[in-house]
DNA sequence: ATCTATTTCGAAAACGTTTTCGTTGCGTTT
DNA sequence: AAACGCAACGAAAACGTTTTCGAAATAGAT
């Protein structure tokens, strides 16, 4: 049971190859007598475009490769699913390869994806990337490049992403307005931007109401702002600050390891003590109580990213000047139980 | 900045396309010094092969196709993980699809995936999936399927899974070796084969320790085995059986539900109702009270459906025999304070 | 009847690689 | 000197499609 090409259909109905491809795509240079011969016969034997020539043929695979840290976290697993639907929408499928936050993995990926010549690449940068010239040979080969959520100011091409800075502020100001004075921050390592940003945030709605800054009551996360970073951070805090009244959390996962602890000890929430995350992952309303956060869209920024990533593939196509995008998605605060 | 071909190569060097080729994929019959003088023009000119070209020629893409029911999910995500990082290492790229439980869209993204020419394909099947043509299709294409977590039997095809009765089966006995009598149960749908095995397991306890079977203390989930339906049954379930001491659920997401409405019912976990969960997901040992729950290996059962894929690409090039594996992976059951 | 315009088709190049097969030139053997 | 073997290379076909261009055929106009 051989795969019928163009070949079989044009020696089954005794025409040349080019008349059959022709009438399959529609060309006017064909008449409807015969061109209803074709669409007769490639149904019959059952045709469908090897697409591996077309690839060759038009320079393009139809396809866009995705580069994010990991694909095991419920923000970029929203993410790529709303990658995958946008994509798959307008006729592309996707490749995803991850970061694993190492820009040696990050460089090899880039490289793998233009090797299959991805007609577009999207990326959501790694922590540890402090140099661009991966990006740059992307841009080199005329390729489009987002880039999402991690994103990198000195590189020309289009982002989306949130203002982390601005929704950190938000959400420490809600504390403030409440009446919490001594609010404890946990943040992420030195180099992700996004700590940098909730933090600067953070210090910033501070200042403006007049409440000193003070970097013992801002604790790091060891390990992958997991869980147990809450937990044990949480531990550390009440004992080095009894008199603490609130802590913002750099995500909700920090923020339950929070809440779980406090629980465990009777700390009452948000009576003693009040506590906000990052994200609003699921898991925030199901926690007790149940966590305020911040709303992060996860899967319009994937839909959105791949829609400007399409955009500029066509673009490009059909030799358009491209203007890049750089997006900036709106967060929201939401207030639960527990502030 | 023109990609260079190995065109580009033979006319730097006045030598032919067919040289320029052997001596880069080392054929015996290039002399070292054209090889040397090949090599190091390639590395000058940056040259890297045109996949689409080799693809065509060689008739395999280097890629595999995946299709799950959702990325959205801590199982599936840690799977995506398994699978992604398994096939990198052999050089394999991956497409990710989605079918979203739905039998259309499986059949569709079959088809795509054919007609990308992906060199094998990974599916689970969605919970509606009750007809199998398309997966026929696949092998009548002559490239290799492995079924993955839901699987059907009666295709021809390698599979990974667990089993589903037997972990079950080991829970509900671990239940009532504590001494639980009265021991309910939440399920998902009856089309989906996971839930039914694990139905099976559940009654299969019960009967071997003489427990009479009551059909009015097993609940449907509603929704997708969502939290809520675990919120919601657990109070529909205290409503109609107060005297309950114990509840097997479908999933760890559904006995978390569960949990936090006994939590604020103040109802005790597990001295008047013990929570069973399944699949391990990392917040059945954040919540409180830990839930015990089933081990169900996620990212290995990705690494090994995607091994067995890639040695039956590899076989069916050589022109081998290939012979399928069904390979069930170990489950435990994980006690802890919930019961 | 010739000329022009239009419709319909096919030949062929092109995309860049892989691989078979033949050719050349050289050295070795009788 | 003829015969052979071998090393080194190139020509060319092939993968299946798209698209340009020219040719043929038909129709219409004078």
């Amino acid at each position: 049971m051989e795969i019928t090409t163009l070949k079989d259909i044009a020696q089954q109905l005794g025409i040349s190859i080019s008349t059959v491809s022709k009438a399959l795509k529609g060309y006017p240079d064909v008449s409807k007598a015969t061109r209803d011969r074709v669409l007769l016969m490639a149904r019959k034997l059952n045709y469908t475009p090897n697409q591996l020539a077309v690839n060759l043929r038009t320079k393009q695979t139809k396809t866009i490769g995705v580069i994010i840290p990991t694909t095991v976290h419920h923000f970029f697993s929203k993410v790529i699913d709303g990658i995958i639907e946008e994509a798959e929408k307008k006729g592309y499928l996707v490749i995803i390869l991850q970061s694993n936050e190492k820009l040696f993995l990050e460089k090899l990926h880039v490289n793998l994806l233009l090797d299959k010549r991805v007609d577009g690449i999207l990326i959501s940068l790694s922590n540890t990337t402090t140099e661009y010239v991966h990006l740059k040979k992307i841009a080199s080969r005329n390729i489009p490049l987002v880039l999402f959520d991690k994103v990198a100011p000195s590189v020309a091409c289009s982002s989306v992403a949130i203002d982390d800075k601005k929704a950190a502020y938000e959400a420490v100001v809600h504390l403030i307005e409440k009446g919490y004075k001594k609010i404890a921050h946990f943040r992420a390592g030195l180099n992700a931007q996004n700590s940098i940003d909730r933090f600067e945030g953070y210090k910033k709605a501070l200042k403006d109401h007049t409440i000193p800054f003070d970097p013992s009551l801002v604790y790091m996360c060891a390990n992958n702002t997991d869980f147990e970073d809450g937990y044990a951070n949480a531990q550390l805090l009440i004992k080095e600050h009894p008199d603490v009244d609130a802590v913002f959390s750099i995500t909700d996962l920090v923020a339950i390891g929070v809440i779980k602890y406090f629980n465990e000890q009777k700390i009452q929430i948000p009576a003693q003590v009040a506590v906000v995350g990052f994200s609003n992952w699921f898991m925030s309303t199901v926690i007790s109580p149940t966590l305020s956060t911040i709303e992060q869209p996860s899967y319009d920024m994937g839909v959105i990213a791949t829609e400007i990533l399409l955009n500029e593939i066509e673009g490009i196509q059909k030799k358009e000047v491209i203007t890049h995008q750089n997006i900036i998605l709106p967060t929201t605060f939401i207030e639960r139980e527990s502030s």
